[in-house]
DNA sequence: CCGGGCTGTGAAAATCCTGTGAACGCAGGG
DNA sequence: CCCTGCGTTCACAGGATTTTCACAGCCCGG
């Protein structure tokens, strides 16, 4: 547990008086701050790679309802926390139901605004440890997150930033099968559109670049109506690296950690 | 895709009336509820596979804030709700540092109180990626949520992902008789047309390559008028396997991982 | 014992999904 | 300003999957 987890805050209000002290007592808490006097577009929070949203949608005008819509449908994973005067219940529960997550009123203890901030963008610590630490290998394959790259024997794939985070989450989650939507929203950091195909697109470059430097290796595989699922295997046929090494795990059962050092290659 | 997914909540409260109003709307909004006028121990909660948790820390007694902590320490994935009468910033403060995740004020209208479930279920749920996929074991069969997939003794079913969800369904009310317009919406996503016989064609897909795979055993079973029931059994007559491996258990709730009703009347 | 639903079945028809190649827009470097 | 690398969007083709249909068999009340 990190008790202390930096947490990256947006705020949207024109209460200046609320907004300095809030800032003062979150700066001091170490926390990154962003302030805003009226509506971002999601797009910018989506950049802005946040935890947490606090806002009062008296700034928003006309279209607060349909701004907190479109942000929470759109970053599922950001906690979002309304701020406001007086407000009725019918209200918060259509704020609540829309997918904020908290709403509070003003007058209201910047104390109590922070650990109500911390309250929602606590969950999903699932430390980066084993991923930043050591390289993972799979197949022929080493993922290298200390260069944002991956290797055959020593040569680059020359992914992209996208690929390469695309190909170390697949890996990563090896064996198990990730729906495109759960790819998107992990890669990409916000909800996926409806028909949207850009997942389909950086498997095909992965597929390409990963079957340049390793033939004879099938890494990922296709789910039809799902998504995809890595597991490194040696294709059947003409794959020499394959026939010496014959597929050693019948059924890997344990969907327990990710293995870095699996098998020996030699 | 399930916008109502059914919610599993217990009340740990005394004051009857905001008690029985709250139960009445949850009931009618088909959430399961579980009440108790007194501390629950963290080890039945956990057997309870709750949702949400809603409690008014003053029908605690003096080790509230231990209890609160415990709670909270040992089931991360818990949403706790605190809904009491007055109380300070500071103890506020207290309880969202400690792990509680909303904390709001009486009087509180229920329908505000089922909204900031709801809230806090939805985040917990999306935090826990990779952490509950336990697979289902039923009969021969095994099915894994990570994989989208049954298996029996290794081999895969070959489902798609209708098929899988649909099975995925049944297992879970295992025993129950679900009709056919809750399958259908449950699966499907919405209404069920007059008519429409979808439900009977992909069960008849999914008793045959049950079939293939695991003969000797019935697992769908047809209720007349009504809809289907999930309950592996091995058939009679002319089956090896079901007479070399008698029914060990006659009736009880067997399996582990299953366990779907834990809510004991009473 | 009969008849009107209700369910099981097989196959055709309609849809949906994924792989793929290429065009487009954008931003940074030369 | 042009060129290049990268990410996004489009359109199309080939399959896989889902839905629809017509019919046969089964269940239950009368």
């Amino acid at each position: 547990m990190n008790p202390q987890q930096t947490i990256r805050l947006a705020v949207i209000d024109t209460d200046s008086g609320f907004v300095t002290v809030l800032s003062k007592r979150a700066e001091a808490a170490g926390w990154q701050l962003r302030i805003a006097a009226s509506a971002v577009p999601p797009e910018e929070l989506v950049a802005m790679k946040l935890n947490a949203l606090l806002l009062d949608p008296g700034v928003l005008g006309e279209d607060g309802w349909g701004y907190l819509e479109r942000v929470c449908g759109m970053l599922p994973d950001l906690g979002v926390i309304v701020c406001t005067g007086r407000s009725t219940v019918a209200q918060r529960v259509r704020g609540l139901r829309l997918g904020v997550d908290d709403w509070i009123t003003k007058p209201c203890h910047p104390e109590e605004a922070m650990a109500r901030v911390e309250a929602v963008s606590r969950r999903r610590r699932r430390g980066r440890h084993e991923s930043e630490l050591g390289p993972l290998v799979a197949g022929e394959l080493e993922i290298r997150p200390d260069q944002f790259q991956a290797f055959v024997s020593g040569e680059s794939l020359d992914l992209t930033r996208r690929e390469f985070e695309l190909l170390q989450l697949l890996a990563e989650a090896k064996g198990q099968v990730l729906e495109r939507e759960a790819i998107y929203q992990r890669v990409w950091g916000y909800a996926m559109a409806h028909g949207d195909r850009s997942v389909d697109v950086f498997i095909r470059k992965l597929r390409q670049k990963l079957e340049r430097r390793s033939p004879g290796w099938g890494y990922i595989h296709t789910h039809f109506g799902v998504g995809y699922r890595f597991d490194p295997e040696p294709v059947g046929g003409t794959a020499d690296e394959a026939l010496a090494l014959p597929e050693p795990e019948p059924e890997p059962e344990p969907v327990s950690q990710v293995v870095h050092s699996s098998f020996t290659p030699g």
